[in-house]
DNA sequence: ACAATTCATAAGTAGTCGCTTATATATTAA
DNA sequence: TTAATATATAAGCGACTACTTATGAATTGT
């Protein structure tokens, strides 16, 4: 089990719950305090901090104290070990990667 | 819950746990057969089936019955709600894209 | 028909997960 | 200092997971 491996293992855990999905979604449209995220789902604020534990831990995000806030944001290079799996085995779906990068294309716009 | 965050749900999921990962990549190597997999890991058969059951219904692989063997091989097309996960979110790591869009130059070679 | 082979399903189990409530730990304000 | 606020951690609980062994079901060969 290479540390590679490790990485993508946290990460993909991560993403493989549909609430931790959804604060990480959330973060994306940009930095929030822990009460912030708390008020946009139906879990309580231990749920949440669990959530934002496990999701600091994958690398997904950062953590800044501010006096009494804990501001969470995403941090892109997280992302990296999924993209480096894709990435990988990209050989295996020409057809999706060229779709992919059509998509990828749009956001030069 | 949309019927696409039910698919990215089942795709992430069945990513997430490194056995199943890991028996998807040896099937990126091509068809094969039940017992075949079982052979390339050290978990019991029943074992096996299931995680192909679980990729099955996330729709990374599909099967085929020839005689009293069972082939799998990979589904492509099941990638697409993680394909469609990150692009949806693209904008938001811009750099690793860039990355991402070097990595698929390399297929064309 | 019978036995052998291959795979799927059933049942059980230890461990993990995601949540809750309760409490501890900062930090700020009065 | 004391109280209020914001977050993290602890403890517990039901549900789910990933595995096992045992067995069922489908197919083939004798």
């Amino acid at each position: 089990m290479q540390p590679v491996v490790a990485a993508q293992d946290r990460v993909f855990h991560a993403l493989a719950d549909r609430s931790r999905r959804a604060i990480f979604e959330s973060l994306l449209r940009g930095e929030a305090a822990v009460k912030e995220i708390t008020a946009r789902f139906e879990i309580s604020q231990p749920a949440v901090s669990q959530h934002l534990a496990t999701l600091k831990e994958a690398g997904l995000v950062q953590a800044r104290r501010e006096g009494r806030s804990v501001y969470y944001r995403v941090e892109p290079r997280g992302m990296q070990p999924l993209f480096d799996w894709i990435a990988h085995y990209r050989a295996f779906w020409p057809l999706h990667v060229g779709r992919l990068e059509r998509l990828l294309e749009g956001m030069d716009e």
